[in-house]
RNA sequence: CGGGGCGUAGCGCAGCCUGGUAGCGUACCUGCAUGGGGUGCAGGUGGUCGCGAGUUCAAAUCUCGCCGCCCCGACCA
């Protein structure tokens, strides 16, 4: 490819409002356009990474035995009440009607089409397992479309559907694809760690999500140097403190505290460490009011805290709520002497807690050496309801957890019969009896994958793609092409013979100053570059950098081609 | 959905308070010079100032309404 001939418009200044570096790049690089609010065009620079991610992933999805086609994007809102998720799926679903005023809906992913497909297909055990994908262009109506193509509303994800007789067979193929997935982003070159996920409202016995590892990611992780476990933070285990909790030390005393509403103010203003305080945190479950206990220095994790049987579903308190129930202004309840009818449940570690500070249920004071079973009833109710922190000890007993960010490029679930039983996916089993077909549904972020790596992977000068999915593998950069005819020759005649190689290679061959062609180089993020001038041809030589490299070195004219063909298989 | 902010040339911004010929940087075009890290000089092109009303002799500027976008928060995959 030729730069003349091929399109590239890069930008010094990216938009004021581009907060994330891989947002900032990819307009900067001109890879995307934005069109509206979490909308934008792949320009030919960011489509050709694209193309690359989803070369990938379709070569593996099929050396995988599952199988592509390609499902509709406008999808009919009858299908979508049948499966119940017209109801369930809120404003996220873009919805609309056609002229003879019939419901439709762009869809978020795929599930009823692919089921409706399996119900009219695969009527016998002996057609299953059968595992379809696609790559397809999804639209989500988020509430808060941000950080670029990161967090977009028109995206696309590769979604494959698989269909089984019995949960083994599920299984068997959700062990496949987690293999498939780990080998897919190992290619793709980011470092990334498959983590356990939140099931959410539907159960079962599984789901992986797949984190690419950035500090700017979205999602927590916990996971354990010493072993295999990694979690969601939204779901990882607390473990309760181990030992005997220490005896009271301490009489309970009432402290004035006014103006202090926070763990925080109370804790400095009494000289205490935070790790001594309490914090309650008002909540209703069906009109119902909870006082939830979590050390100060923690933080409640609603995910955990909502599935308990006695929450499912909570929201939390608003003030005039808790001075009507509680009697008293937020900022200094507490679980002393509160109302017998409110229930309490305590964090595992608050219910390890002795001498410690609440709220004292009086504006303007807390109770300090406050000890259960003596100023207070022992916790009628212990729960894991907080977020685990750096340090806490795995769940699997193997060293402490570690914390790190993440950003999810790929979902793996066994949905079991959700929607098969919904829509009625049957199949006769080998029995000759009727049931639902097991399900498994497979989602990555083809194009998150792009904004992912970029946030992995760049520096002050701009990106620096992983080669495999980097818009072209090398760069042919000619100093004075436009006014050397030995310059222009030996360019020409590598990029012949690279491209004959099978090389993704660009010639720049725009008449512009060399200070902007390699400014521009490394934007894009060209992960090799060869420099071909009069002054290299002189010695009979080009000059090779690694985009990643400090400092160039020369290698012969002769044999720069095995040279590129030997650093491109690193 | 609640709170805050912003809409002026492709991009980044000034001008608005105090109404009177629409500006700067960059990008783009032309010419000359330059040619190993976003080159210099000179000359140019490009804007219904988000949209619609109103006030006024006169509105980018003041008033009202609408739309769009961004940030924070709540909600959710």
């Amino acid at each position: 490819m030729r730069s003349s001939r091929f399109f590239i418009s890069t930008v010094k200044e990216a938009p004021a409002d581009a907060e994330l570096a891989s947002h900032r790049l990819m307009i900067r690089s001109g890879m995307i356009r934005r069109l509206a609010a979490g909308i934008y065009t792949w320009m030919p620079l960011g489509l050709r990474v694209v193309r690359k991610i989803e070369a990938i992933i379709r070569e593996e999805m099929n050396r995988a035995g599952a199988i592509e086609l390609s499902m509709p994007v406008v999808q009919p809102g009858e299908l979508w009440q049948e499966s119940g998720r017209w109801g369930a799926y809120g404003p996220e679903l873009l919805r609309f009607k056609d002229r003879h005023e019939r419901d439709f809906v762009i869809q978020p992913t795929s599930e009823e089409v692919v089921t409706e497909i399996a119900r009219a297909e695969l009527r016998s055990y002996r057609r299953l397992p059968v595992h379809f994908y696609q790559f397809q262009t999804k639209f989500r109506d988020e509430r808060r479309p941000r950080f670029g193509v990161m967090r977009g509303r028109e995206f696309i994800m590769k979604d494959g559907y698989s269909f089984h007789a019995g949960i083994e067979d599920l299984e068997r193929e959700y062990r496949n694809m987690h293999e498939t997935y780990t080998r897919i982003f190992t290619r793709l070159g980011l470092k990334f760690r498959a983590v356990a996920a939140d099931t959410g409202a539907i159960g079962g016995t599984g789901s992986h999500e797949f984190q690419v590892l950035a500090d700017s990611g979205e999602d927590a992780i916990a996971w354990c140097p010493g072993s295999d476990y990694a979690a969601n933070l939204e779901l990882a285990e607390a473990v309760a403190p181990a030992g005997k909790r220490r005896q009271p030390s301490e009489a309970m005393k009432k402290v004035p505290t006014p103006g202090k509403t926070t763990c925080e103010e109370v804790a400095a203003l009494l000289g205490l460490p935070l790790e001594r305080t309490v914090k309650a945190i008002a909540v209703v479950h069906e009109g119902a009011f909870c006082l939830l206990l979590v050390r100060g220095d923690h933080s409640l994790n609603e995910v955990k805290a909502g599935k308990l049987p006695e929450l499912q579903p909570f929201r939390f308190a608003t003030e005039a709520e808790i001075e009507q129930r509680l009697h008293c202004r937020a900022g200094y309840i507490g679980p002393v002497g509160a109302d017998a009818r409110v229930a309490v449940i305590a964090d595992r570690t608050v219910a390890a807690m002795s001498d410690f500070v609440c709220g004292a249920n009086e504006p303007g004071f807390h109770l300090s050496g406050v000890n259960w079973g003596r100023d207070l009833p022992e916790p009628a109710r212990i729960a894991d309801i907080r977020d685990v922190v750096e340090g806490d000890p795995s769940p699997d007993g193997k060293g402490p957890l570690r914390i790190q960010r993440g950003i999810e490029v790929g979902h793996i679930f066994q949905l079991r019969t959700k929607y098969s039983a919904a829509m009625n996916a049957l199949f006769v089993d080998d029995k000759g009896a009727t049931r639902p077909m097991e399900m498994g549904c497979y989602g990555i972020g083809v194009t998150r994958i792009a904004a992912a790596a970029i946030e992995q992977c760049h520096d002050e000068r701009g990106i620096a793609f992983p080669r495999p999915i980097a818009p072209f593998e090398v760069c042919l950069v000619p100093i004075g092409l436009h006014k050397s005819a030995a310059v222009r020759e030996a360019a020409e005649k590598l990029h012949g013979e690279l491209a004959a190689a099978g090389v993704d290679v660009l010639l720049e061959d725009r008449d512009e100053r060399p200070g902007v062609l390699f400014a521009d180089m490394d934007l894009i993020g060209v992960p090799h570059r060869l420099v071909v001038s009069e002054r290299g041809l002189a010695a009979g030589s080009a000059e090779y950098k690694g985009r990643t490299a400090t400092a160039p070195e020369n290698v012969p004219l002769a044999g720069a081609v095995p040279f590129l063909l030997e650093r491109l298989k690193a």
